[in-house]
DNA sequence: CGGGTTTGACCAGCGC
DNA sequence: GCGCTGGTCAAACCCG
């Protein structure tokens, strides 16, 4: 694949050069702005290379936590298994063999109480216990000491009011302090706050501004990839597995767009790539 | 002064 | 009924 990236980046530049003759000068300024941009998208790609290695690493702890909870008998859930809770669950199916199988499902509560997914994020053990930078508002509401954990956990709740019954808790991992167990509740039903807009010029009377859309459809995207959740804590061992895969790629595109979001070169980077060959076009033709 | 954080109090389940 | 524990409230406090 290299050959073919190197042919046509000497291509593009054939044909710059072909453009030459008409005005050096003009070739000989884009061709120092194209170094440039050539250079910010190598630092670019560089970060966004540690970014996947960090991203990668998560994923392997994620399964490897994964595969010890599938192994790990669901009867005892002490100290052994302190990651996970299974949150409420329906009181009194926790025995079900007990008495036959009765229909005695009567009390089944609507398991549709709200979609609540556990992600992870690394991050320092400095600025970690404050607002984490999701690209959202979260105002804390609470904090608590668990027996299990001795860091404490934070709750979280959307800045939005009411109108937003999305709510968070953070806590960090027993034994890795890097590691930043999040566990979303609900879903927003709003466009996220990107905090620190410092794009340059993000529209000017046009319908759709480009940045912004981009983000925004990302993060739709996203947010619709979980759709929601109800699986049970009956789900087979085997099939866990099976539906653990799209679930990772979820937490990763997550992470992904956290981390996007709280770079703030990397909106610039983006916004300059994305119509900042626009700009320095419209004003010639102008 | 308004908004967010802190932090102790309060409450609801749940096991014994 | 009682104590434990997780979750929430709200008054105090902090900060721009
Ligand atoms: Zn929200």
């Amino acid at each position: 694949m290299d050959p073919a990236t190197k042919l046509g980046c000497s291509t593009t530049l054939s044909l710059d050069l072909s453009v030459g003759p008409t005005s050096f000068s003009i070739v000989d300024a884009s061709a120092s702005i194209m170094e440039e941009k050539l250079n910010k998208l190598t630092e670019e790609n560089r970060r966004l290379h540690e970014m996947l290695s960090t991203m990668s690493a998560n994923y392997d702890a994620l399964h490897n936590q994964l595969l010890d909870l599938m192994r790990a008998p669901p009867s005892k859930r002490g100290t052994a298994s302190p990651a996970i809770e299974r949150k409420r669950e329906s009181p009194d199916s926790d025995c079900p063999v007990d008495d036959s199988s009765e229909d005695s499902y009567k009390r089944f509560r609507v398991d549709s109480k709200s979609i609540i997914s556990r992600i992870s994020f690394r991050t320092d053990p400095s600025e970690t216990s404050l607002v984490v930078k999701d690209g959202y508002q979260w105002r804390k509401y609470g904090q608590k000491v668990t027996r299990d954990n001795p860091s404490p956990r934070a709750y979280f709740r959307c800045s939005y009011a009411p109108s937003c019954p999305v709510k968070k808790k953070v806590q960090r991992s027993v034994e890795d302090r890097s590691m930043l167990v999040a566990t979303y509740e609900g879903e927003h039903n709003h466009k996220p706050p990107i905090q620190g807009e410092g794009l340059g010029r993000p529209n000017r009377g046009s319908a759709s501004s480009p940045s912004s859309g981009s983000l925004t459809s990302f993060n739709q995207k996203m947010t619709v990839d979980l759709t929601e959740e109800r699986k049970e804590a009956n789900v087979s061992r085997r099939s866990c597995e099976e539906i653990a895969s799209p679930r990772l790629h979820k937490v990763v595109a997550e992470q992904m767009a956290a981390s996007l979001v709280k770079d703030p070169d990397f909106r610039a980077s983006l916004a300059n790539a994305i119509f900042g060959r626009d700009f320095l076009h419209s004003p010639a033709q102008n």
